[in-house]
DNA sequence: CGGGACTCCTGCCAGC
DNA sequence: TGCTGGCAGGAGTCCC
């Protein structure tokens, strides 16, 4: 899936082509993504004005003027194409197969159409379908089932080293796994863990609990929170990264995955200047963790 | 409760 | 060229 910078390039792409339309129509063209769509979802949004195209997490939210939001979760391969009523699509999200061309909403894997009061067309293609959607309550954000419980943003105020030295104390999990908690920090994927633990200079199988001290400062905190923060933020700018399947808003490729240190890497040179050590592949709990076995201890 | 394995689904890619 | 197995960015659920 995309992670956090890839959602949020998603977002900015979206927001110009929703915000302030009318939803004239929506069409499920099956009655389920990773779950069963809400049986209000339609009737719900039909007729609504876009207020605001939010972000929280990998969620994107659209927000409409009766106090709802559609709840729009990408799973892995979750994107959306615009079609402007001129008929040239814009692709929010593209993967490295090419579909058929005129196919706008009727393709193998379009599997929600909205159509737009200015002619416009936004259909959200999912080919794996661990995306899903659901429906935000007026005022309900606090009580939804996939918001309730979700942790902090990388970027936002509340990720400091004193919040996450608090988190991981006595953890038993490897550091790995603990960032990839959503409960703890929410947005981040395995790329950008395995790309934070390189700059922070952690390996991924350390325990968490083991870089904080229980008394007076724990200093290989301060070093992880400001990796994470730096590479979520250096990726946004980039406009995310293009795995196999995933690009730029507007079509073109983001380019962050031409930095990453370590992802993907598994036998190549590492890039701390002095070191000739090679990247290394592990599997953790099921997936993939890319790491430099001198830079990170 | 914390932690880990498993699962959903489709498609690509390396290897034979 | 064609088939097979392994792998993929997520996260809910189940089990210990």
């Amino acid at each position: 899936m995309p992670e956090l910078p890839e959602v949020e390039t998603v977002r900015r792409g979206l927001e110009p082509a929703l915000v302030g339309r009318r939803i004239k129509s929506v069409r499920l063209n099956r009655p389920d993504l990773r779950f069963p769509f809400p049986a209000q979802l339609a009737e719900t949004v039909t007729g609504k004005r876009v207020t605001a195209l939010r972000r929280r997490a990998k969620y994107i939210l659209i927000e409409l003027e009766s106090g709802h939001a559609l709840l729009v979760h990408l799973g892995m391969t979750g994107r959306f194409t615009v079609w402007p009523p001129d008929g040239a699509a814009r692709n929010l999200g593209e993967f490295y197969y090419v579909e058929q061309a005129g196919h706008a909403g009727d393709g193998a894997h379009d599997h929600v159409v909205i159509d737009l009061d200015d002619g416009a067309r936004v259909v959200y293609t999912d080919p794996r379908r661990f995306g899903f959607m659901d429906l935000v309550e007026p005022d309900g954000a606090d009580h939804n089932r996939f918001l309730v419980g979700l942790g902090v943003e990388p970027l936002g105020n509340e990720l400091h080293a004193d919040f996450l030295g608090t988190a991981l104390a006595g953890r038993r999990s490897p550091l790995k796994a603990a960032l990839l908690d959503q409960r703890i920090i929410a947005g981040l994927g395995n790329i950008y863990v395995c790309e934070a633990l390189y700059r922070a200079g952690l390996s991924p199988k350390r325990l968490s609990g083991s870089i904080v001290r229980k008394r007076g400062p724990s200093p290989r905190i301060e070093p992880l929170v400001h990796a994470i923060r730096s590479v979520i933020a250096e990726a946004i700018e980039a406009g995310g990264s293009t795995l196999r399947d995933y690009a730029h808003t507007d079509g073109s490729a983001g380019d962050f995955q031409q930095r990453f240190d370590v992802y993907d890497r598994e036998g190549e040179a590492c890039r701390t200047p002095g070191c000739t050590s090679r990247i290394r592949r592990i599997v953790q709990s099921g997936r993939s963790s890319f790491y430099c076995p001198t830079c990170q201890r």
